[in-house]
DNA sequence: CAAAAATTATAACAACTGGTCTACATACAT
DNA sequence: ATGTATGTAGACCAGTTGTTATAATTTTTG
């Protein structure tokens, strides 16, 4: 029963990859299949409504290992100013030592398919607001006004994703690391 | 010479529009001629290096386009923080007139393209510079120190485009009206 | 061991991809 | 008028896409 899952989760695994390196069109089915080692036959016994299903499993596997990422680095402090500010940092770091080979997590496929699937889309909007609220609990639990700790999380959430959109892209880790400065100004 | 032009420019703008809302893997060679009613022998005399030319000549067409929209909207107030956040709220606007369609300019070529195609990296790269630098003169020439205004036009550009991603996910101007509320509160 | 269920293996599908090629028309120079 | 770029038009290519159908196989169950 545990290695007979582990198909599908070989699979899963494998798309959760390369749809957030290549992006949604760009990785096709075969590509998955080859480096899964799965056989094709399996791939729509497992994802009968095929490619948009499969994608929309391996978006919530990948939106759930970036909450947890974001929930464990904010638990490491308790004051919210440091716990944030490091957590930015951390990912520059890995970002840096990855060589930023591994893509924007959930932005590659929200943007690529928010216009033209809607369960995808909706799944992409789940996954930020769980990025979002945690920010948003982190800094209630600190004693900040409830709106005033939504508006925040929010603005945190936007700055995070362009920072790593944006690192991303330059190559380079510089806009986290400016984004993770401005932090304690931004928290008061 | 008036009309040929047209041809190539209408190809670059029907272009343009389509890799910005359909991304780059999605946008096929055949629907850009479609849509923009030039035949396909024009496509590659005019682009003879193919698609990847083809999408970096409508790139910095779009650069150039958004990146003009952002010095126009600071010029309109002298006051860097009016001026910012007027900006951001025109774009929030925008956003809800269009209901969102018209997908993220740069960032949807940039996140497909970036590990790909150096040359669209580049290009993508320096759209982003140029957008960060039009924050930096602004806050450059209301007085503020040098180091200071790059390092916030960093941020407020990875502000932006972070909101403009979730706004687009989310079918929702929220995060774009949170950033610019912010804007206040990160120039002091 | 046999029957049933779960999984894998192929082959084929139509639709499309980016790209090439040649034929044709128009314009402009000499 | 004639020759030469410039540009238009679209058929055509090999390869790939996601998907389906069916057959073979393995695994589980009775």
């Amino acid at each position: 029963m545990n290695e007979k899952e582990s198909t599908k989760d070989k699979i899963i695994k494998t798309a959760s990859r390369l749809f957030q390196m290549q992006g949604y069109h760009a990785t096709g089915l075969n590509q998955i299949i080859k480096e899964s080692g799965s056989p094709k036959g399996s791939l729509y016994y497992y994802f009968p409504d095929g490619k948009e299903q499969l994608a929309l499993e391996s978006l919530q596997v990948t939106a759930k290992f970036v909450l947890d990422q974001i929930v464990d680095g904010l638990q490491k402090s308790s004051e919210p100013v440091m716990a944030i500010q490091n957590l930015i940092n951390d990912m520059a770091e890995r970002f840096e030592k990855e060589g930023c080979k591994g893509g924007v997590p959930v932005a590659s496929i929200a943007l690529e398919t928010s216009l033209i699937s809607e369960p995808l889309r909706n799944a992409c909007q789940l996954a930020y607001f769980s990025f979002q609220d945690a920010f948003t609990q982190k800094l209630i639990s600190s004693g900040l006004e409830e709106n005033r700790a939504i508006e925040l999380g929010i603005a945190i959430n936007s700055m995070v994703e362009g920072a790593f959109l944006l690192s991303f892209t330059m190559g380079n880790s510089q806009p986290l690391r400016m984004v993770a400065k401005q932090i304690p100004v931004l928290l008061k």
